[in-house]
DNA sequence: ATGTCTTACGGAAGACGTAATAATA
DNA sequence: TATTATTACGTCTTCCGTAAGACAT
């Protein structure tokens, strides 16, 4: 049964007016007639009983449009909704970072996103560690991958995206620089530069204030990355990285040193708790299939 | 979406290959291909992830697959079951009657039912009241307009179609020709003339057997109608007709009197209780049609 | 005479198959 | 190389509008 078929039946079961439903579909007159016709010749029977001045439904005709209509309006829905929901997944996603690796899944996830819903377009920004959740509050990204722990009302934290091993970076003249093996205790003996700007949950998870026994870690702070990266180049003091960042902030006058015995940096996906859009479900939903292989 | 394309799509969401859809639709295979991409050029979005070595459905086309899948077959059942009821009602439909009215009116349902059911043959046969269950019950009939009380444990009475009302058939040298009003009790000075073979319950409904004061009516039987009408033109007896009957029996000899004092004839449509076939529910349902006006 | 449904006919859209092309394992 | 999906092109079905016909009010 074709399409033109069903609506032309299903127009004339209302109008129950050859003319009428003749123009409700922009078609010919004739044009309705012969397709009901067809219809009722594959069937068997007539579908209406008509007269040059009436035309009603027969008993076989009522059937078929109680049974049709539901599922030619499902039909239609089926076809609005996804049309609908490929319109709701266009336009700009802007996607925030605040490590090289995650840019990288990013562009990843977005090169099979835009090929998945070709009016999308995906944006990248850097987030600094001063101002982790500023941007995302703002709207000036409207999903983030970023480190954890995140604990913030009004944000969404999806999941563990993946993990990173930790590594300390210090200048290379340092003492610790020919160190075989560096602990949280051999921080009592250096500046740590953390980030101002940060919650203090934060902060306090990723630079501790005290080592294990209790003596107090020396502490600066720097407002961006590059800021820090400098700093510990110049010999003013060390500070926390994941390992493969390596690969991009690798300078000469810096070693990063495996720190083993502090836990792994985790990354996650977070969005704002009132901004679940359908472009930030297709991201979380296309960030997730790479990751799992 | 016209039906080609969601045969192709629904298709194709179940065997994930070109192939094997284009062999199951009996299509070449670049047809596929190309609908599909109609179809995703509407949509506004893949629906299909495909290398030359796999085929996958995206998230939308997953959607779309789960929505429209059950439209479709309720649109495949639909159509179906309107052929099927079609050709459930074809074939021989046999009507019974015992009263020309009957016959008429069921001449005039079987147009109305063969102008909507081209496949079905209505055919009448008359029945006898001396026998008036055993064509129903011998499938010789289908179904039968007959005379009311009817209460047969395996026959269903579906409703009184129309009543007429009751005249007695009386020789014109009968001294109750010349009455001007006849009753019961006037039948106690005659005898009446009933039909053996018919349930007792409906011979003493139709033929009572004693008058209102309690005399006895004389009584003898006849085997069929037209025997019944000769009896009385030879002066034998009286008997009960239905009033307009008479367009049909009238004969010189026998005169035909109101009897307004006892009940009118109802005319009821019934069935065997395990034949409520679909051409007898046509029927049924046809015959309605007419009374109501 | 008007409004309605039906029929006849010519033109255009598009669904189809064939066959060549591109890509992947 | 074999198998797959895509693209190009010519054919043919059929959907369509126009216009005339048939019928009822």
């Amino acid at each position: 049964m074709e399409r033109h078929e069903m609506e032309a039946f299903l127009t004339l079961a209302e109008e129950l007016h050859f003319r009428r439903t003749s123009e409700r579909l922009g078609l010919a007159q004739g044009r309705v007639s012969q397709t009901i016709q067809k219809l009722e010749r594959r069937i068997g029977a007539p579908l209406f009983e008509r007269t040059s001045r009436r035309v009603s439904l027969t008993a076989v005709g009522a059937q078929l449009r109680d049974d049709l209509l539901p599922a030619y309006r499902q039909m239609q829905r089926a076809l609005a909704d996804a049309t609908a929901s490929v319109k709701a997944v266009s336009g700009v996603l802007r996607v925030g970072y605040s490590s090289p690796m995650a840019a990288a899944l990013i562009l990843d996830a977005a090169d099979r996103l835009t090929a998945r819903y070709p009016d999308l377009e995906v944006q990248i920004q850097e987030i600094q560690l001063a101002d982790p959740f500023g941007p995302i509050r703002g709207d000036q990204v409207q999903v983030q991958i970023t480190e954890l722990p995140v604990d913030e009302p009004d944000l969404v934290v999806d999941r563990i995206l993946f993990s990173e091993e930790r590594k300390l970076l210090v200048n290379r003249d340092h003492p610790l620089a020919r160190s075989s093996e560096v602990t949280l205790e051999d921080l009592a003996d250096t500046t740590l530069i953390s980030f101002a700007g940060m919650p203090l949950y934060m902060e306090d998870y990723h630079y501790p204030r005290l080592t294990p026994s209790g003596r107090p870690i020396p502490r600066k702070e720097a407002a961006f990355w590059q800021e820090a990266l400098v700093m510990v180049g110049a010999g003013k003091g060390v500070t926390f990285a994941c390992a493969r960042a390596e690969e991009y902030y690798a300078r000469q006058d810096t070693v990063w040193l495996p720190f083993p015995h502090f836990p792994r940096i985790d990354y996650g996906i977070i969005w704002p708790r009132n901004g679940n859009t359908a472009r930030v479900q297709a991201f979380v939903g296309g960030i997730t299939g790479p990751r799992t292989p």
